[in-house]
DNA sequence: AGTTTAGTGATTTTT
DNA sequence: TCACTAAACT
């Protein structure tokens, strides 16, 4: 390889110094040594070959194979809890320290903003800081701009362009929906933005998708849309957030020489949580990282299949077991040794996820066992109520440091429980009762400071005084407050801008000239015109932090709020505050727009003790001493619509989610289920989660009834299982897998169910020997819509057990369209009909 | 134009 | 049931 980086004008801004030119491989940047805190250590060290530098003890010899071996493509199976955030930045620290590539030579990807975070701060720690962060270390996301901005000229773009969020996504879809002359009832744009996503996710442009996806939407005008959307951006100067990875891979793709100087800057790349790579940035990543034949794949991915939980947004675990075919001579290093949770919570996580098929196979195990290490327990309750209630005190204990064995009296840190739910509608009672005990809780993963419509607005205003272009903030903002600007005022300037191709500021300052308009309006816009003029003038000479006050204040934006007499205004206001403290860390207001529209989340208040609530989803990567698990009933857990939609593979998918639920835990992790949930206003009596019958015995316990209720279907008149009503199917709130389950419902699975109802609470978690075989009504239900060719062909009379008899007018995939004798034509999932 | 009412739909979520 | 959205009032 050779090193031309010299020649690229683009790169020098951040190249080190000429004299610090990167070596070829084999030599030493010895130059480069002086920056770096620990590069004379290790270089020492390599002097005497023997001794490790320090930052290289403490690994176990996996993990130390995994920092050692740069060169070449390797996957780390990470299994959860066994120090792969440490291998990933010990890796990076090695391959700097080792002088084979400058900070700037090293793209480093993670999936958010909080994990790439983690990995700058803890490089630091790790080189002691000297290395000023490392430019390509972010999100995907991140990245994708950085490249973006450089050439968005090859994409059609202006490099200034702006980042939309979801919520400017579907005005702008609405917008082009209503242009088509089509219903936006009929077509809501919400869901059109969210088929967006979805191809976007698989790396599809409007000319790719899938026929039978075009024609499903707007009239059969899907694909058409889609590309008057994507034409519509272009315009606007605009990326939503899938573009991101899209362009910059349209662009490698069209020029392939500005791609093999990007090959030569990556001498070694790394990737976080490779499991949840999806289509669009898996092809991003191959581009970047395959190279030709005999050049060195410096590529290192890290993951665990166990823990892929994001199959229903795109995400590919085939991408992390095909590594070793996409990378020829890979390495594959698994690391098994856990170093957080007690052997009963990894023998109860590993027994359970071994009932998944179609997994690379690995086992957690440590050899810290404690005689005083509890068993996960299971618990019942009569319902929900009871469960919160049970868990609050159980909470209320541990955190006066009663019956902890081995820790007599010492107490315990809300800040080290969690409760994690598999739906957030859960997460309500447990807030209810918390507030009436007077427990401190945080819900985590809840709606997000910068979703906040006062927050939004804000920064629609910031938006247009730095892009004037940008329409959409434009119309978010122009009549907020009261101008009295209306529909009709508003109709035309987009007209009159989209008629002559211009913005619609632009339009607006071009209009307020003529009297075309009406005195009020004109005044009004007038005076809006003359403010941002005003404001974007002042960009340069104010400081952002009071020229951001200034518009909120000058645009009676504040005022509004300060006159809004309901309950939430006050809050709105101080929200606004913090808003503009937030900006202070940024140099410019271009800067925190920019920093705005990737990261959506805000800090957390650490210094409260508090009990964390949150989605199972939300909790990947985090770990509590003692974690609650509630909710464990079929329907809620696996989820319902899960099976329903994924068949086998949703089934194995929260399967894992269940898994990544029990090694959240280090020390306690208990389990419940109720008999009766209400859904949807209803109750509903429930059945254990089968995933409790997967739990191994040897290190579960079953809680010995706490109150007389609780159990499943009790003999003693209390929880009545379905079985026992007159007729299960006259519900109508039973789901159609439930339905579909029950009519087909086997001997053998009657056998199974009608056993379990029989038993008392005790014998709950376990089948007579151990595991049963694997899903009971997942199987039942609609098959994965991978590949399976349909059962049924156009014209077949079938029948559907809420619609009735129909005939098959069309197949795509696994849904029918069906044109039922009673309901008229339903779209239908293969795995709810039969033949009639 | 702002408020009231009817309708709807209801996992998981980052960027 | 309940929360959110769109249209129908006043």
């Amino acid at each position: 390889m050779t090193n031309s980086f010299d020649d690229i004008p683009f790169f020098g801004d951040e190249d080190e110094p000429a004299a610090r030119k990167p070596q070829a491989p084999g030599e030493r940047p010895q130059a480069a040594a002086g920056g770096l805190g620990i590069a004379a250590r290790a270089m020492a060290a390599r002097g005497g070959q023997r001794e490790a530098p320090d930052y290289l003890s403490g690994l176990n010899p996996e993990q130390r194979e995994a920092v050692e071996k740069t060169d070449g493509p390797v996957l780390v199976l990470a299994g959860a809890g066994t120090g792969k955030t440490r291998v990933l930045t010990t890796r990076i620290a090695h391959i700097l320290a080792t002088g084979k590539a400058f900070p700037s030579q090293i793209l480093a990807v993670t999936f958010t903003n909080k994990a790439a975070r983690e990995m700058k701060e803890r490089i630091g720690m790790l080189v002691g800081g000297a290395v000023e962060g490392m430019p390509w270390l972010g999100t995907f996301h991140s990245i994708g701009v950085k490249l973006l901005r450089r050439h968005a000229e090859l994409a059609g773009l202006r490099s200034n362009f702006t980042i939309l969020d979801t919520d400017d996504v579907v005005r702008l879809i609405k917008q082009l929906i209503q242009a088509e002359g089509l219903d936006d009832k009929r077509w809501p744009a919400k869901q059109f933005a969210g088929m967006i996503d979805t191809w976007k996710n698989k790396g599809l442009l409007p000319a790719d998708i899938p026929e039978g996806d075009a024609r499903a939407f707007a009239n059969g005008k899907g694909r058409e849309l889609y590309a008057a959307y994507q034409a519509r951006l272009r315009t606007l100067n605009a990326c939503d957030f899938g573009d991101l990875l899209l362009h910059p891979i349209a662009i490698f793709r069209k020029t392939p020489d500005l791609l093999k100087e990007y090959h030569q800057r990556f001498r070694y790349i790394l990737v976080d949580e490779y499991q949840d790579t999806n289509t669009a940035q898996y092809m991003w990543l191959r581009l970047l990282a395959q190279r030709p034949q005999g050049v060195p794949q410096n590529v290192c991915c890290v993951g665990d299949d166990d823990q892929s939980i994001y199959g229903w947004r795109g995400a590919e675990v085939d991408n992390i077991l095909r590594f070793e075919k996409d990378f020829h001579g890979a390495k594959v290093i698994k690391l098994e040794r856990n170093y957080r949770s007690t052997e009963h919570i990894l023998g109860t996580a590993g027994h359970l996820i071994a009932h998944n098929e179609g997994r690379l196979g690995k086992t957690l195990f440590t050899d810290r066992v404690n005689p005083d290490d509890e068993k996960v327990m299971v618990h019942a309750a009569w319902d929900s109520e009871e469960e919160a209630r049970a868990i609050g005190e159980e909470i209320e204990r541990l955190q006066r440091g009663d019956g902890i064995p081995g820790s007599e009296g010492k107490k315990h840190a809300l800040n080290d429980m969690a409760i994690l739910v598999r739906a957030s509608f859960q997460m309500r009672e447990f807030e209810d009762r918390f507030v009436t005990l007077g427990l401190n809780y945080r819900v985590i993963g809840g709606p997000r400071f910068y979703e906040r419509l006062e927050i939004r607005d804000a920064m629609a205003y910031f938006r247009l005084v730095c892009q004037p272009a940008d329409d959409l903030a434009f119309e978010r903002i122009i009549n907020t407050p009261k101008r009295g600007l209306g529909d009709t005022t508003i109709r035309y300037l987009h007209d009159y801008a989209r008629a002559r191709d211009i913005p619609m500021l632009q339009a607006a300052a071009d209009i307020v000239e003529t009297d075309e308009l009406k005195p009020k309006p004109r005044k009004a816009l007038f005076d809006v015109v003359q403010s941002f003029r005003n404001w974007s003038q002042r960009l340069e000479s104010t400081p952002h932090l009071d020229l951001a006050e200034q518009i909120l204040e000058e645009s009676g934006y504040t005022d509004m709020w300060k006159a809004d007499k309901s309950a939430e205004a006050p809050g709105r206001l101080e929200n606004l505050k913090e808003l503009i403290r937030s900006m202070e860390a940024f140099e410019s207001m271009r800067g925190f727009l920019e920093h705005v529209s990737l990261v959506m989340d805000a800090e957390q208040n650490e210094n409260l003790d508090a009990v964390s609530i949150m989605t199972l989803h939300s909790a990947k990567g985090l770990e509590f001493d003692t974690v609650f698990l509630p909710g464990w009933e079929e329907g809620l857990f696996p989820h319902q619509r899960a099976l329903d939609e994924g068949g086998r593979s949703g089934l194995e998918e929260e399967r894992r989610l269940a898994y990544v639920g029990i090694t959240r835990a280090k020390r306690r992790c208990h389990i419940w289920f109720v008999s009766n949930r209400r859904i949807h206003g209803l109750w509903q009596s429930t059945m254990p989660s089968r995933f409790l019958d997967e739990l191994p015995q040897a290190h579960v316990d079953v809680a010995a009834s706490e109150t007389n209720y609780g159990g499943y279907g009790g003999r003693g008149g209390y929880g009545q299982s379905r079985f026992d009503k007159a007729d299960p199917f006259a519900n109508s709130y039973s789901t159609p897998g439930w339905k579909r389950a029950q009519a087909n419902k086997t001997d053998a699975t009657r056998d199974n169910w009608g056993s379990r109802s029989g038993h008392s609470i005790e014998r709950i978690g376990y089948g007579e020997s151990g595991p049963r075989g694997r899903t009971i009504d997942g199987e039942l239900v609609a098959k994965s819509v991978a590949d399976v060719p349909s059962q049924f062909s156009v014209g077949d009379r079938v029948f559907h057990i809420k619609f009735g008899n129909g005939n098959i007018s069309a197949i795509e995939g696994n849904k029918l369209t069906i044109d039922f004798d009673r309901a008229g034509q339903k779209r239908v999932l293969e795995g709810f009909v039969e033949r009639a």
